[in-house]
DNA sequence: CTGAAAGCGCTTACAG
DNA sequence: CTGAAAGCGCTTACAG
């Protein structure tokens, strides 16, 4: 960092670069940009150059005349309770923002809890301050998808967004096949009276989640009781009353396969209250192998959610779609994690 | 937004509304930047061009003119277990999020687990890209706070900078005193072997809320026994390890204060493992009233730390500091919550 | 492969 | 109070 006479900080620019190598700005900036029809001699003299004067580009210059903001949103559109709560956003968070740190690339949170705060995030991003959006909602009825797309905005969403006409890229785990693993574990442990707490039915872990289940039942040849159906709101407490309910109706469960750690940790406080040992009495199987997985007490067998790749996915994604490729869906492969509660 | 013929957008520019107005772009800019030596009739001329174009200022222009790039960086420096796990940190981001948010600034979200991110989070502020930081990180022998103010990033702390020489402005709840409360209520409730679980020592919670304790104990007359303190990392199985230290080398307690709610739902464990009942056997007092204080059973009585003050109080002093003012620490008081642990 | 030049959209002295 | 003009730091056709 230079520093003119009074000790002021004076940012160098590609004009002082381009003196100290003896070439034009030009120059400088197409070595900036990737280097092509750029002479080996003058890119050495330029990259030393750089070096020397501590050069970095100034992005706000480099903005106003490409268009684009180098930066991308990460929109969470959540209640904050559910924020504050459930591991999985944090999880995601960090490793959205890793991926992008890697290509140098900032990550603008925005969090919208309420209308208010959805339409004036909407309001920032369709002014064009960011090149597109990380979305992540729980709740896929959720409009905000739509309205990104209508006004040409790239978005990667996290999860199937239900009833959008299939213009969004999304990434999600295999919840389905994750389901079915899960109960089937559960089936080959001995377990033949394997209930269910569900997510939300308007979110794509709560249909798919519960369709797996419903067919692996089938294809163990046992029944499926809808009394051994409880549904919750991917809290913990919800998950607690959804064990109460499914205990008072049918006492002799001798399993419960949850759509999410974070409820099996609440169907594990339930369960303690009543008096069953886990997994002795009943065994319970979360979802997601959040970090909720490993505080429960017993800790969690789960179905893993490969976060990691999810957000490398999303990101890859979202440059694409920024680059001009058509929407596109991925769907990753999850995997049984067996602990102490299964 | 207008649409060029093919239906490209095209942004509306100072230059639209200025030829809409029938003034100069340099009217229009002032009605902009506050309305200064602007006729009544101009300013309602170009409010009314703005409207009916729909201009966005292009910050990218703005911020290449006035060298500031008018967003926030949001520093976690923290290992990621400690961001999944405790909901303090969602609570902060969230609040700071919203308070920027209504102020129309962005806030870069950047988080530092290793030394490289460190240094790549560093380069990334030191090159201008974002006007100041809001530091947050519990382990205040973190050298990023120094590095930032070394090279003249504007920065405020969330909890005091232990060992920074007082040039880095702060906000934090008053540790002391709050733990001086939650002792006070255990003593008055009539509890005489009043343990401690301590925060981290090198963490100003971690002193000054062991400090609070060891001083009201000598104030009611209560003996400092060194047997009933021990120390955990924040971390709800540190709380649980540290309880099981003390009922070891201190059984007969029959309260225990708590540093942080994470760590009290840890004790609240090891607890009803030991078969002791809360808060009938021993009476336990959190710190924070964060989200898991709600999520503990039984709920915790604890101390609430403002945060949402602490979040205005740090985006304010910000502002301050990025508009030349000097350093200050701001304190804010806490109280206490009295739910069913104590 | 390279330089000179135009221009991105804005702000801000400078004259009036 | 207002307009004309310079300039922020960069990228990108355009000639050569």
């Amino acid at each position: 960092m230079n520093r003119g006479p009074e000790g002021r900080r004076r940012p160098v620019t590609i004009h002082d670069v381009a003196r100290e190598a003896g070439v034009s700005r030009g120059t400088v900036s197409r070595v900036l940009n990737g280097g092509h029809y750029v002479s080996p001699a003058a890119q050495t003299a330029v990259n030393n150059a750089i070096r020397r004067t501590g050069y970095v580009v100034n992005r706000h210059a480099r903005s106003l005349i490409t268009g684009r903001s180098d930066s991308v949103a990460f929109l969470l559109t959540e209640p904050q309770e559910r924020f504050f709560e459930d591991p999985n956003f944090n999880v995601l968070l960090r490793s959205c923002t890793q991926e992008l740190a890697s290509q140098d690339i900032p990550l603008l949170l925005m969090i919208a809890g309420n209308e208010d705060e959805r339409r004036r995030n909407l309001r920032y991003i369709q002014a064009g301050h960011v090149d597109g959006v990380l979305l992540v909602s729980s709740h896929s009825g959720d409009p905000v998808a739509g309205e990104l797309d209508a006004a040409g905005i790239p978005v990667v969403a996290c999860g199937k967004p239900i009833g959008q006409q299939a213009r969004i890229s999304y990434v999600a785990a295999d919840d389905r096949d994750g389901a079915r693993q899960m109960v089937r574990f559960l089936y080959e442990s001995g377990r033949r009276r394997i209930a269910t707490v569900s997510g939300p039915p308007d979110t794509p872990g709560g249909v798919e989640r519960l369709a797996g289940y419903r067919e692996t039942l089938a294809e163990c040849g046992l029944p499926v009781d809808e009394a051994l159906i409880a549904a919750g709101d991917y809290s913990r407490a919800s998950g607690g009353r959804a064990a109460e309910q499914l205990l008072e109706r049918a006492p002799d469960i001798d399993a419960v396969f949850v759509a999410s750690d974070l409820m099996a940790d609440g169907v594990l406080d339930a369960l303690a209250r009543a008096g069953r040992s886990v997994p002795g009495d009943v065994a319970v199987g979360g979802f997601d192998d959040s970090p909720a997985a490993l505080a429960a007490a017993p800790r969690l067998t789960t179905i893993r959610q490969p976060f990691d790749r999810i957000s490398k996915e999303m990101v890859r994604m979202l440059m694409a779609r920024i680059g001009g490729e058509d929407p596109a869906a991925v769907i990753l492969p999850t995997e049984l994690v067996r602990r102490e509660s299964a």
